[in-house]
Parts: structure tokens; sequence; C-alpha cells
DNA sequence: ACGACCCGCGTGACATGGTCACAGACAAGA
DNA sequence: TCTTGTCTGTGACCATGTCACGCGGGTCGT
């Protein structure tokens, strides 16, 4: 179980500097950076699931990219190299452990290791890969595409446990707006529906549907 | 009339390498990457302006953003890294003279040089908050606010040359809304238009419009 | 058990914005 | 002048977001 290996062959005096960081232990459903907020460091998840959201004057929300296990929540990262304020919620939605490297010594390792370079430049090569992906669906795509992406993504075991306002949020679009188009979905024999659940009887058409 | 000023207090060596690279000249409306094209190298933008569209399914565009003098098409490096395809195009928009770091010397200068890979991340940072930014604009915003924002930003003394079409893609509209929204900018007293024009009367009130 | 309350959900009415079809106005050439 | 292509205006329609409201199922305190 050693998180270090996702970053890549890097050098013993990194991995020493890095095990000896504290791992912090979050509960789900914590809230971690608020717009507005300065980076400390440099986090990275080495379990559970962390997800970054951005907030809208008018309330609605939507879901920019999930960070797992090995992964470095980039977008904190930007207000250590440049002066760019955080502009995100990021939220666990599971428990989750979290390394934070200090700015002091990201900042050595970036100089030092160019495994640890190349994982950082990665990271942030995934998340502009992400965000342009994202910006494509909303700018061009549809909610039917959108909402059936989500409910295929949210599924475990063929059923979704999340509240419509929840899919809304992760979609971008307004709860109102996805019990209409969960209801053509269930009269179209895709899905079926129960307060907080949703099943999926269809995989084929939402994949379909979702452009994929 | 250095460019390399604006990477920052880059060694000596990196200097020389730097200077013994190629300048491209070239024309205004050329396109320089397609989607699906592998990079094949660091761009840099020594003088001039290269924009950099997303084009939906329908056709249908959206500027990502503008890279200027000393500045770097970020996203084209996405496949010197990782294995993103690109998904953009770039184009210039006037006359414009490139320098393309091979990725050999691309990987040896983030060896070597801090101040280049300062520039490279600041360069990743900056991006990654444009794109956060228009897809908070696309998402969330109206396109009254988006339109008079283009107009401002393509205004030159109190002009904009540019077509309705132009302005759609790069707002990520179609050309009837823009021309819908420009006649009621009309209307207000905020612009005048002519085929292909459009004056500004009213810098305030689009100002106000945009958000800023 | 009862009622007050919150929450998730459904729905109608309306405003905004994207798509389609088409027509008129203008510019550059033959 | 005539032709052709580009730019623009406009009506009709659909998709989506917003607002307002009601319904029903839980929970909690009394």
């Amino acid at each position: 179980m050693d998180w270090m290996l996702e970053i890549g062959p890097i050098l013993p005096e990194t991995r020493s500097d890095l095990g000896s960081l504290p791992r912090r232990s979050l509960p789900r459903g914590l809230d971690l950076f608020a717009p507005g907020d300065r980076a400390q460091g440099f986090p990275v998840v080495l379990s559970g699931r962390v997800e970054v959201f951005l907030t809208g004057p008018s309330g609605r929300e939507i879901l920019l990219y999930a960070v797992e296990r090995g992964q470095s929540c980039i977008q904190t990262t930007l207000g250590l190299l440049g002066d760019e304020p955080y502009t995100g919620t990021a939220a666990t939605i599971s428990e989750a452990e979290v390394v934070t490297i200090p700015k002091a010594l990201f900042l050595k390792l970036m100089d030092r290791d160019p495994a640890f370079r190349g994982f950082v430049l990665r990271s942030f090569g995934k998340r502009m890969a992400d965000l342009t992906r994202l910006l494509e669906a909303v700018a061009f795509g549809r909610v039917d595409a959108r909402l059936a992406g989500a409910l295929l993504d949210l599924a475990e075991g063929g059923v979704v446990l999340a509240t419509q306002s929840e899919i809304a949020a992760r979609i971008g679009s307004a709860r109102e707006v996805v019990s209409r188009k969960l209801d053509a979905f269930v009269k179209s024999g895709w899905v079926v529906t129960d307060r907080g659940e949703v099943h999926l009887r269809d995989l084929t058409a939402l994949r379909r549907s979702a452009g994929r």
C-alpha cells in the first residue's frame, strides 16, 4: 500500500522526505477549500475521493473533476506558483487520507527529482484535458448526454444513490431539469426512479445517450 | 527585443540553447494545429497573437484563450508529457513569430533550469485559471455578459472590426443570437453597428453588463 | 397519535438561448 | 450591369434555466 508508487520512480531522498510527512484522515463530507483560500501546500490524496466543484453566482454548481488515490488537487497548487486565487470548492465525498506537501518541500522536490516533476506535469495535463472536455460538454453538449454520463459514473451495482439536486450539481444543471429528463428516461424504460435513487435498466441506451 | 526576458532569470546555457533555435515567421490566418495533431515541441510566441479555439460537433466554436508575446501554447505541450491528444484549433490572428522548442531540448531545460521550469508551470497555471473562468462564464453566465466582454476586448479605438460570426465564435454562441443581442445593445444606445464593425458608445454600460 | 416541519420531488408558466429556414442588403468582380 | 458570395435580420420552434407552488413522505417534539 505505498502511494508513492503512483508518482513514479522517485529518488530515495524524495521517498524519505515524503515518508516523514503526516497523513491526515478526513471524514466524509468535509470542505477542504473554499473560493479565495490560499494554498498552503501541494495536496495528494492517498485514499478515498475528493471532488472539486465550481459554484456560480446563482448557487448552481458543477463538478470540475474528482481526485483519487495518488492524484493531486492541482488547482490548489496554482496559488503556490503564481498568484491565482482558488476558485472552486473541494469536498471529500468519502473518508479520505491526504498528505499535504509544504510549499518549501514541493519546490525542493521540483528542483531535485525528475520523476516528481513528471508527476506534477502529468497531473496538470490531465486536469487541463478534463477541463477542456467538460467545457466542450457544457458549451456544445445536451443535458441528456451529461445526465446519462453522470448516472453511469455514479452507479454502483446498477443503482445510483443520489438526490436529483446532487445529480444536477454534478452536471451543472438545475434540479427541475433533472426531474424532467429523468422522467423522460423512465418513459423510455432506461431507468426506474425512487426517492433518492435511480436504478439503471438499459445501460446500452444510456451509454449511447452519453455518447460513449 | 529579447523575448527570453519574459521567461525570467534563465541560465546562460539556456539562453544560448534558445538563441540558436530558428524563429518562424507566420502569416495571419494560419492554422497551427488541428484536433488530433501530435505536438512536436513546445511553442513560444515571440510576437503577434495566436488564438486557440475549441470546436464542437455542430461546428460552433469558442475561444479558449489567446497566446501573446512571451507566452506558450501550453495545450500543445500536453502531448509532450502525457498522451493527451490535442483537442483545439490554434490559428494566428495577426502576423506572428514563433519559436518551437524541440521535445528533447524542452525536457533538458526542464531538468536544468529552475527559471524555465517556473515559466512552464506559471503558463500551466495561467491557462488553468483562464479555462476555469471561461467554464464559469459558459456554465453560469449570460450571453449578454460574454458579448459585452468580447466587444471590450476586441475594441481598438472604440471600434470593433469583426463580423457577427466571428464574435459568436469567440463567445461560443450563435450568429443569430449575436445579431439579436447587438440589436438590443443598439436600442439601449450602447453601440452603433455597421457591416463588419461595432462602434462602442457607452463603455460604462458595457463594462457593467460584462460584470467588470 | 398528532401536528409542525423539512426535504425530495413534480409541474406549470415564463425567459433565455440555440437551430433552422429564408430573405434582403451590400461588396467585389466579370 | 449582372452575378455571386458574404453579412445581416427575422420568424418559428425546441432545449434549458428560473420561479412559484403544491404534494407526499419522513422526523421530531409534545
